[in-house]
DNA sequence: GCAAGAAGGGTATACGTTTTCTTATTTTGT
DNA sequence: ACAAAATAAGAAAACGTATACCCTTCTTGC
């Protein structure tokens, strides 16, 4: 592969003439401009990125941490990100680990050998501590879905227990007294957030909800149908069911239907993310939209600027609400 | 950031051996090969991989090029290559490149730039011959959901035509004998393909499919949707439609139903890649396999491979066939 | 006891860029 | 016409790492 030498000589001028060319920089007549641009062209010359990366000690890439990409929602993720990489000429650089910690870890140092300069991490399992010190290290360090005080300013996340509020005083509106709630098995601040609201939301209206009404399984549909049927067999009452997730929910609308019992009609159903499927599926759900593209986005254009060299302001955090979308899931009862 | 350097110094070694202790090379004692351990750990020392890739020519990265990350589909082509990277320790390069030429192109360039030695491209708006050239310039090019003879031995994907063919088949098996047609409006390979397995099925069963039974739309549920509506509006009767892929049958059954239709018990309907959607959505969706993420391992596998230097077969290529995967929303008639 | 080889480790160069510092040439102002 | 300034271009160092080659110092076999 040529290299700028070689464009050099063939050109008859120096290394630096070249690069001036390369980087549209001064000192370079027209026509020697177009003479070097031209040979340039004709022996298919490719900056080597990683020699550029190497002496400009900048990568112009984005690094993404997450895990499970085949989780719709994180291609959404990646999605907002790719938006806003396009518009700066950035090229991503994703590194997957799962959930847990060695390999979120490992994620995050495999991009910071790379020297990438600005990150959005995907980080569940690390702890506050582990990713305060990254964020020392790296200027554009950003959390998404994920808030720690002391770093507030590079944090983008949802807030979760007002999501859960929100949820609950929906269902409670719609004149639901005996509520289920199903939860997600994993320990995680996403569904003991969630949770949380409900249960202050259901306080609030002087309602109980016991322990028996909460069920927890894997967070996708076989979670769903399990959790319900659990529900179910306890022989429990209830006119509504706030689940953790869409999956979630479509798994335990199935499992109702499977039974005879018609959704919404004796049965309410709330999800939770509307993502693809809350549209899909049959009754259409009544959710709360979790704007992940749009927070990954913003997360990407946070990372590049902090990485520029913009400072984060203190007490500066971005956090956002989920909003309800009704559709053919809830009814007034 | 400390360097090789720093490590040596702190050491008292050379820096050949501090390099040597990082690639477990030969040549170094025990106790010298501890002490520059300890010490790069105290230091925090971690390798440049921009500076490594410069000298030794190799990356240890794979490149991704594809279109519309937000498509669980594509989603799902990442996952498989990353299950392939990850077991070799090696990272992802993802370029994403709207369906267009220029993007694509540069989509493929800067992944040039960065000299990945390998790389998996999704493309379907580059004509063959700039495909042909990469493939020269790159041994370990290799492209999925494309087939090109010439490079055959580089193209791992799905056999469009057999799947048409044998979604018509299983339609007529169950005694459907006025079909209707959903296709996607984009003019490039995959639907033309399928629909053309489809007509072959038809004929070699003697029956007819008129033009007017064919739909085209945008490959989504509203594309599904309003394709459904104008078949519909012709007044013209079918009892099975097939559909381009599971969104837009998903698409297609909703309308269906909206006109009081039932699906299956009036028609049935058959949808294509059997994603997440088609187990969730009602009646279960009767569709074809593509095993994308399968696919999207083995071609992350070869293209590794053929960067190692093995060279590629003559006359191999790499061919899937989709399969029936019978659910609920096809019935006998 | 000594040549020959092995083991441990150092020196220096190369990888492909960017950029600072010079230098040679041309233009400009008076 | 001549000093001053602007323009065009080259030389060389630096980025952080890997490695080919060289130099010691021990072993080891006879």
């Amino acid at each position: 592969m040529a290299t700028i030498k070689d464009i050099a000589q063939a050109a008859g001028v120096s290394l630096a003439t070249v690069s001036r060319v390369i980087n549209n920089g001064p000192k370079v007549g027209k026509d020697t401009r177009q003479r070097v641009k031209l040979i340039m062209e004709e022996m298919g010359y490719r900056p080597n990125a990683n020699a550029r990366a190497l002496v400009t000690k900048r990568s112009a890439s984005l690094g993404v941490v997450l895990a499970e990409l085949h989780d719709p929602f994180f291609a959404m993720l990646a999605h907002g990100v790719e938006t806003v990489t396009r518009k700066n000429n950035v090229q991503i650089l994703l590194s997957a680990g799962s959930i847990e910690k060695e390999t979120e870890l490992r994620a995050i140092e495999i991009l910071l050998e790379h020297r990438v300069e600005a990150m959005v991490v995907h980080s569940k399992a690390l702890d506050d501590k582990t990713l305060i010190d990254f964020a020392k290290q790296v200027p554009g360090f950003v959390l998404i879905n994920r808030y720690i005080p002391e770093i507030a300013n590079r944090c983008v996340w949802l807030d979760n227990v007002t999501g859960g509020r929100l949820m609950a005083e929906h269902a409670i509106s719609q004149g639901h007294k005996k509520l289920a709630v199903i939860s997600s098995q994993y320990r995680i601040d996403d569904p003991n957030h969630r949770l949380e609201g409900i249960v202050n939301a259901t306080e609030a209206a002087k309602l109980t909800l016991p322990e028996s009404m909460i069920e927890y399984a894997t967070p996708d549909q076989e979670g769903g149908e399990l959790a319900m049927q659990n529900l179910l067999a306890t022989g429990a009452e209830f006119t509504a069911v706030l689940a953790y997730n869409d999956a979630m929910a479509s798994g335990a609308m199935t499992m109702l239907q499977d039974h005879g019992i018609a959704v919404p009609e004796q049965v309410s159903v709330m999800g939770y993310d509307d993502v693809l499927l809350a549209k899909y599926c049959r009754p259409k759900l009544t959710t709360l939209r979790y704007p992940i593209e749009m927070m990954a986005a913003k997360a990407a254009e946070l990372a590049l600027k902090y990485a520029a060299g913009a400072k984060p302001e203190e007490g500066l955090t971005f956090k956002y609400t989920p909003t309800i979308v009704k559709r053919d899931s809830v009814v007034r009862v």
